[in-house]
Formats: C-alpha cells, structure tokens, sequence
DNA sequence: GGAACGATCTGC
DNA sequence: CAGATCGTTCCC
C-alpha cells in the first residue's frame, strides 16, 4: 500500500478534497475509507484562518500533508488535511470514513455504540487522534503515525456535492463532497 | 480581564 | 431540541 502523493494536496482546498474520496486514513489500529470531506479556505467566512494566523491555527498556513486538529464545544476533536502552498491558510475537514479495519478496537473506543466514524468528531474519537497528532506529516511520517494511503481505489466518478454542515457563515457555499452509496 | 461562541454529539 | 464543557478569539 502506498502512501498518498504530497502532489495531490498541494492545490485549493476545494480541488483537492473530492480527490480524498476513498483515501485511506490510518492509525490507531484501524483503517478507514474517507467518504465525506468539506473544503476551507483563508478568504472563506466559515475557515478557522479567515481572520488569519493565530497559535491554533498555525497548522493550517504550514506546508499541504500535514494533519491539523482542532478542539471544539469543550470535548470533540475534528480532523483535516492541510492543503495549498506554505504560507496559505487551508485544509480539508475528514468528516466520515468507513471503518474496513480494527472495528472491535473502534467500537471499544466508542463505547460500543453502533456509530462508529460517520462523523468528524466520531472519527476522532474511533481512531484515537487528539490535538498530540496536530501537524504530524500524513504522507511521510512515521510508521506508527496518523497516516494517508492509497489502494488503488479511484475517486467517485459523480460525488455528491453540497453546501458544509454546522457552519453560520458562507452557507450557501458548496465545499462538501460524500461517495455516493452505491461506489 | 471577561464574555461569547463554536467545522459536534448525545440523550431526552 | 437542549445540554455538555473548555480553548480560542475578540472586545473592553
């Protein structure tokens, strides 16, 4: 299995995250295929880097590849992939994947509940990734590390698209992109 | 120094 | 549909 090409991450945010789609994430003990994902930009209202760089969000100006955590309503962990140039400030939020490896180990971590990463703090939760993963390298890290991987597994020739959920500001905007069921 | 507010999830 | 729960950000 190889590692997702730096490459690929390295444009808009809004280029890259359909390219995600059925990536594999990595860590933990477990293996999951990303099939929801939603773009954030530096002149986005809705982008935690739209008032520019601050301590927490220092991740997301760094170079594309590397994981950027946040900590959110005191208790929820979110992960993104940092895209674009060095010096821009964007990533693209991993809002679910579908667990294909290490699901007892999910289910433990939550709690034996029946949803296991369909959602961005659930995810989090399931694979263990927390604010210590911040700004590891996703394609050139270490083995034990939160990690980026290819099978072989195209994007969805026809993804949904439609506008990102839970944000207050830009809407209308439609960054976030699923694999439909049937893929 | 203080207040407001989350890129969410869960249980009622 | 409201509560949980606390770090970050912004305003005074």
């Amino acid at each position: 299995m190889e590692r997702v090409d730096r490459s690929l991450l390295t444009a808009d945010a809004p280029a890259v995250a359909p390219q995600l789609l059925n990536k594999l994430l990595v860590h933990g003990g477990c293996v999951g295929r990303i099939v929801e994902v939603e773009a954030y930009r530096q002149d986005d209202p809705a982008s935690h880097t739209f008032r520019g760089e601050t301590n927490r969000n220092a991740i997301m100006f760094g170079p594309a590849g590397h994981l950027y955590v946040y900590f959110t309503y005191g208790m929820h962990h979110c992960a993104n992939v940092v895209t674009g140039d060095a010096g821009v400030g964007a990533a693209v939020l991993v809002r679910a994947v579908e667990p294909l490896d290490g699901i007892e180990l999910m289910r433990a971590r939550r709690s034996g509940r029946a949803a296991l990463a369909d959602g961005p703090a659930k995810l989090c939760q399931a694979f263990a990734i927390d604010l210590r993963h911040s700004g590891t390298d996703l394609v050139d890290g270490e083995r034990d590390a939160v990690g980026l991987f290819d099978d072989g597994t195209p994007p969805p020739v026809r993804p949904r698209v439609g506008p990102r959920v839970g944000i207050t500001k830009a809407v209308e905007v439609p960054w976030r992109w699923r694999t439909p069921a049937e893929d």
